[in-house]
DNA sequence: CACTGTGACGGTACGCAGTACCATTCAGGA
DNA sequence: TCCTGAATGGTACTGCGTACCGTCACAGTG
């Protein structure tokens, strides 16, 4: 009920565009031309020969016009965790953070925009962080309800999770709105294989058998492997 | 010269409050009789018995007067990573980040009632993410300087890196702002610890010598653990 | 004591975001 | 024709944040 909007492109064969674009249109070129904050919404509604009462009709807030789509993509990713099937919660999470990854692709030349008016505007830089938080945490509550153990190491462990898939993702699509890559999909598959790697395959129940192997490190500090070290050992067969 | 304010007790014995003080006291006791929405900027300045110029040139915002100190606290983060001598940029990064944990462990009781806050309404909420992610920004540059090496690989791993100690922070500060814990302190260096072990130690230096062990567990997946492998064997005599 | 600077405070006015409410227009169906 | 509902426009209001100016207390100086 709460996804409505997102005209696409219903106005079939040339008609005039939807009132929704035309704003979005002339926030972009006026924010281009004069700036974010030098640009009030009655400008924008002016430019897009419509009432200021029209863009809040369509968008719930100056900023919003900016960011439309990320409810609909939280919602997504919802559901795709939901329906997910993977064998650990970390790979469901990990294929999950595609599809923000793959919206930002899709968006193409307007997700570059957006990113030189996050880089200039704090609030608008502010308001991105949110937002990406809001997935941090829906992948943390995820994790932490998958692997069920309410002890505090479960729960470190998928704050951790959460923010190292997170993190990955963000490495990769900032690399891709800079123009540093142009195959941000390979690039995403790579990091999360790296973000997979970091963490011991721990949050799979119970696998009893398995091959063990064992590789670290360590010129000293020993006492600071000893938690993962515990934690191999708790998964063994003895303390 | 940005850092003036922050009265600390410079009234002696027995005089009244700075209006900044009692600036705070009123919105806090306000925010918590009518809620932070329900309460007006002249609200506060009038249950205080100042007016409400003067309410804005001690707090920049409504909201600032419940995070008077973030921009404190980076500066104080910047100066301890500028003067820190630690072995690596891991290390240097999980101490500094301790000096967050421990301000709000110093604020006590104020921090608390902020949490029920930032726990009911979401533009606070937001405002105090975006805050977190301006240390997890000064972290991740500090570990991309420190490593020097420029390529793809060093950056997502000073990207997770950073959101694996600022997650780890996160995860303790959150109990003990819930009550499920009274040392904090305690938690945050085993948090560290495990934050520490998750990364191979190849953010120092050329580090020649030294034990290596190995700790794996793989029931399947061998994909999965090739990037990390690949990552020890650089580190070790041979590729 | 008078003069003067300075710093903290109060008041007024303004711009703009966001909300509430009502009026208008237009399309399509009974 | 009339009715209904959806999209739009207009007006007014609340509240945050800023700019500017005036006032007062208190120091130092002659």
């Amino acid at each position: 009920m709460a996804s409505e909007g997102r005209d696409g492109e219903r106005w079939a064969i040339m008609s005039k565009p939807s009132a929704r674009s035309r704003l979005a249109d002339s926030a972009f070129a006026l924010f281009d031309e004069r700036g974010y904050e030098q640009t009030t919404v009655d400008d924008i509604a002016e430019r897009a020969g419509l009432g200021r009462t029209t863009f809040f009709r369509h968008y719930r807030s100056k900023e919003d016009v900016i960011f439309p789509d990320h409810d609909r993509l939280l919602d997504l990713i919802r559901d795709r965790l939901a329906t997910s099937s993977h064998r650990t919660a970390l790979v469901a999470v990990s294929d999950a953070v595609r599809l923000v990854l793959l919206h930002y692709l899709d968006e193409g030349d307007l997700a570059r925009r957006r990113y030189a008016l996050t880089s200039k505007v704090s609030a608008l830089r502010d308001r991105e962080i949110a937002s990406v938080a809001r997935y941090q945490r829906l992948f943390r509550e995820f994790i932490a309800d998958w692997m069920g153990d309410s002890a505090q190491s479960a729960s470190l462990r998928a704050e951790l999770m959460s923010a190292a898939v997170v993190a990955a993702h963000n490495h990769v699509l900032r690399r891709w709105l800079r123009g540093e890559t142009t195959d941000a999909v390979a690039e995403v598959d790579e990091a999360m294989r790296d973000v997979l790697a970091l963490f011991p395959a721990a949050d799979s129940p119970a696998t009893g058998a398995g091959t063990t192997v064992v590789a670290f490190r360590t010129g000293q500090d020993i006492d600071a492997l000893l938690p993962s070290l515990r934690r191999l050992v708790e998964g063994g067969t003895e303390h």
